[in-house]
RNA sequence: GCUCCGUUCGUCUAGUGGCCUAGGACGCCGCCCUCUCACGGCGGUAGCACGGGUUCAAAUCCCGUACGGAGUACCA
């Protein structure tokens, strides 16, 4: 049984990137029935916000990535990561080091090169024998456990990347605990993840470098190494990681820019993933069945809200009225179009009205908007629409014509309708576009709609009949067009 | 500085030595469908970072360069 997690640190929202992370992580897991384990890292309690751990729970659950186990905190396993810390160096694979902050930032800086360049010079592992440092530890001098790095290499198989090598030469003596007695990050993460029996750590590759610390780590405590899996980063469309500059990157943004929680997750899985054919639209199943670790890129990627939308708009279309309605009645109660109590009322045609107006959607707020003309009597009439459809003086006595020969008809349905109005046209003499156009304008006051025969059969004969009656009368008190 | 990662159309990607005159998708353009707009269909635009090698043959393998990125904290 695999066991993986999703270990963020509440110092945000939950981003995109995150996000991502967590949705492979959650894909693989029921992929292969394991667990998906969700820990809260606040560690650093300067910067972890008790309210962005609700903020990442709530995107979470928005996407649909449900967790076995927690959310656990970091926090309330110290104790443990001070216990695993202590162990490691009573089997002499650490040491501990007094050397104070003073001391270390003036051999940094005598170290002449860049600050960055500095690797700890083991003074203390080559000039306190351990009996000197249990005896000074237990005098109260203050002291931090430092890990003995040892001589060789780390190899590093990644699932993604393949063999990584590093020379440990290259990695100093890191500190482990600090002088307060609290584990430093790698610390803490190998000492969770051991204790979760964690088999898959699946993160960004910006902990590529954290790694062979991490399986030193491992291998001090005695313990297998998970398989490691680092995917790419996200970028904004100016190449440079997705910031605050770029617009959205909180996931909960893009709720409620009204994409759709499956569209994030499609767009996000195709995002440094691909599914080995060329299927684009998925849906979450589809990508549990698809998704394996063998189709990570190692490329960074740029998040491209074009494609979201044009994916947020393939999913709104395959979604039924009824999954869509809850969110379009949400949209249409705070816009005052409608009221609860006339949606309830009106359910099956509140579903006709979604199923002519989806396909034509990128994002829910399109339905909504063109939702309106079909909810509110007082129509707005577009003026732009007027000007080009409502020009010709003969429009109002058409209309007039076109709505009597519409009030005869016994069948209210597209087939008939769309007879009666080519027929008209005909008598009038003129190209039914002539006719249909105006007709738009007068039952939804713009220039761009559904099939305007499904429009007027769903929008009812007596609603028709009023807002050609409307439009007449409109035209009639225009001096222009009279 | 050092270590590590990366680089195929504007963007997401396929491609693991011959099937590549580099395929698909978004976007953009044109056409078809058509009552408008979408949807859908058809077509077009546009790419292997650069330089050396290896090979009969390289987007694919090797070396180097350039350009991005990450790490190098008693942050996570």
């Amino acid at each position: 049984m695999i066991r993986l997690r999703f270990a963020p640190s509440p110092t945000g929202y939950l981003h995109v990137g995150g996000a991502r992370t967590a949705l492979f992580n959650w894909l693989l897991a029921r992929r292969l029935g394991g667990v998906f384990i969700l820990r809260i890292e606040d560690t650093d309690r300067e910067r972890s916000d008790p309210a962005m751990v609700q903020a990442i729970l709530d995107g979470m659950t928005w996407l649909g990535l449900d967790w076995d186990e927690g959310p656990f905190h970091q926090a309330d396993g110290l104790d443990r990561h001070r216990a695993d810390a202590l162990r490691i160096l009573d089997t002499g694979r650490a040491y501990r080091c007094f050397c104070s902050h003073a001391e270390l930032d003036a051999r940094r800086a005598a170290a002449g090169t860049s600050p960055d360049a500095f690797r700890y010079d083991r003074h203390c592992l080559n000039t306190v024998s351990p009996e000197q440092a249990v005896t000074r530890a237990a005098n109260g001098d203050p002291f931090t456990v430092r890990f003995h790095v040892p001589d060789g290499r780390t190899i590093l198989d990644d699932a993604v990347h393949g063999l990584i090598e590093f020379d440990n030469a290259n990695i100093e003596d890191f500190i482990i605990l600090r002088t307060d007695g609290t584990p430093i990050y790698n610390m803490a993460v190998v000492s969770d993840d051991v204790d979760m029996e964690i088999t898959h750590v699946i993160r960004g590759d910006d902990h590529i470098s954290n790694t062979p610390k991490q399986i030193l780590l491992y291998q001090a405590l005695g313990r297998d190494v998970p398989t490691f899996a680092h995917v790419p980063m996200i970028l904004g469309p100016d190449g440079k990681r997705l910031s605050k500059r770029h617009g959205a990157t909180a996931v909960g943004e893009y709720r409620n820019d009204g994409i759709m929680p499956d569209a994030m997750v499609n767009f996000l899985a195709l995002l440094g993933w691909n599914p080995g054919t060329e299927q684009e639209v998925f849906t979450v199943n589809e990508l549990i069945q698809a998704f394996s670790l063998d189709n990570i890129n190692r490329k960074s990627s740029v998040f491209d809200t074009r494609k979201l939308e044009w994916l947020n708009g393939q999913h709104i279309a395959r979604r039924s009225a009824a999954e869509l309605a809850p969110i379009v009645e949400h949209g249409l109660i705070t816009q005052g179009y409608a009221t609860a109590d006339q949606l309830a009322n009106t359910r099956e045609w509140v579903h006709q009205v979604i199923d002519l107006l989806k396909v034509r959607a990128r994002v829910m707020d399109d339905i909504v908007a063109h939702a309106k003309p079909w909810f509110v009597d007082d129509i707005d009439y577009d003026a732009d629409a007027v000007a080009k459809h409502w020009k010709d003086p003969e429009t109002g006595r058409r209309l007039a014509v076109l709505r009597q020969a519409l009030a005869a008809e016994a069948d209210w349905s597209a087939a008939p309708l769309e007879t009666v109005l080519r027929t008209t046209a005909d008598q009038v003499g003129i190209a039914a576009g002539k006719l249909i156009h105006p007709f738009r304008v007068a039952l939804l006051g713009v220039a761009v709609s559904p099939g305007i025969f499904e429009v007027a059969e769903v929008m009812g004969r007596d609603r028709t009949l009023a807002r050609l009656a409307a439009a007449e009368a409109r035209i009639g008190l225009n001096p222009d067009v009279s």
